[in-house]
DNA sequence: AACCCGGGGCT
DNA sequence: AGCCCAGGGTT
């Protein structure tokens, strides 16, 4: 296949036929699913971001319960983040939520309700980038414009053998200019729909089928057999291994909770009385702690350890877990550590928690 | 450009 | 154990 300079398509490959036959393979194959049916760019929108770096499979019953209980962006924009981020609760990554909610209440007020309808504009909105901003704008509004996520990638590095660096900028740009030219003038609504589950459904990441894909015969990894090597996706990821030690203050029922802040993991989420050391800790005397509030909350309570150690991965962190009761007999009076307060049983079912939190209140037989 | 941000499922 | 997932924000 021979590629001209200022093209990266092939000269015998014919865009308009590619489109045809990519068009009739997604009527006949694509799962039936919820934002398919719809031109709300709300709900879209909604989905898209629930949809970023999380499958559909998870995806499904979040974008179900949002969508009842926010069924337009005005709703979303009078929630409270608490409660957002409490529907969230599960999903990771959750300054999506936090960022949805913002833009949400953007949408509102400085555009009544009406999402602007092109990706250059939505663009500008917090939460949407390249890809969802695209998304959005040929869902909804049927732009002519490329979203490129994971599974486009991998669809055109391996048809068009693309072999730069799909995390690179220079990479993202070489990808950009060829989807602009793929991409359907007269559908590109479909035409994305159908580039992404293609990539979702034949051109998976392990493993695919080549013997039965409509492209096996222009396809450069089918080809070449590169179908592992493509797409390339240089990554530089340090995975940090750290050590928490939680302390579940209660007293008559109640646990000692505060919100996180700050740029830690699980921003806007609660947990409980937090200390991290650099290594195991077998006893709260391994932690060296002086705080005088601590000192006395620990004089003053019955102290018992949860035996089980809990192993919470993330992307780039390790976590290892320690958890130990603190119980305050109901007669004492004490004081909590700056920014904890208690909070009842109804309570702490309903603040938003990392899973870590809500599964060993679970496993303690608390929630 | 580099780093940070969750959780689940599959191989 | 490593990889992937309808990526985006911050510095």
């Amino acid at each position: 296949m021979h590629i001209s300079e200022n093209n990266l398509i092939p000269d015998d490959f014919e865009v308009i036929d590619f489109n045809r036959r990519l068009k009739s393979w997604y009527l006949e194959n694509h799962r039936p699913l919820p934002w398919r049916e719809t031109k709300d760019p709300y709900k879209i929108w909604l989905s898209e971001v629930i949809l970023q770096q999380t499958r559909v499979a998870q995806g499904l019953p979040y974008y179900e319960r949002f969508t009842e209980q926010y069924p337009t962006v005005f709703d979303l924009a009078a929630a409270d983040e608490r409660d957002v981020l409490r529907l969230w609760q599960g999903l990771g990554y959750y300054s999506r939520a936090r960022n949805m909610h913002f833009t949400a209440r953007q949408v509102v007020d400085e555009y009544k309700g009406n999402f602007p309808q092109s990706a250059e504009k939505l663009l500008k909105l917090k939460g949407l980038g390249q890809y969802t901003a695209a998304a959005i704008a040929a869902f909804a509004f049927d732009e002519a414009v490329p979203a490129i996520d994971g599974n486009v990638y991998r669809v055109m590095s391996r048809i068009f053998g693309i072999q730069s660096d799909m995390l690179s900028n220079e990479g993202k740009k070489e990808f950009a200019a060829l989807a602009r030219q793929l991409v359907s003038k007269e559908d590109p609504a479909t035409y994305n729909q159908a580039m992404i589950e293609f990539g979702a459904l034949q051109c998976v990441p392990a493993s695919p089928n080549c013997t039965v894909c409509i492209f096996g015969d222009e396809c450069y990894a089918n080809a070449h057999q590169m179908q592992g090597q493509l797409p390339v996706k240089i990554k530089k990821l340090t995975v940090k291994q750290r050590f928490l030690n939680y302390f579940i203050i209660k007293q008559d029922d109640k646990l000692a909770m505060h919100e996180r802040r700050g740029r830690d993991i699980w921003t806007g989420l609660y947990d409980f009385f937090l200390i991290e050391s650099n290594a195991p800790a077998s006893a709260p005397d391994d932690l060296a702690i002086t705080d005088p509030v601590f000192q006395n909350l620990l004089a003053k309570s019955r102290l018992t350890e949860v035996l089980k150690l809990y192993s919470h991965i993330l992307t780039h962190q390790r976590l290892q877990v320690r958890f130990w009761w603190l119980e305050i007999p109901e007669t004492e009076r004490i004081d909590l550590p700056p920014g904890m307060a208690f909070y009842s049983h109804e309570e702490v079912e309903v603040l938003p928690k990392p899973i870590l939190i809500d599964t060993i209140l679970r496993e303690e037989g608390y929630l």
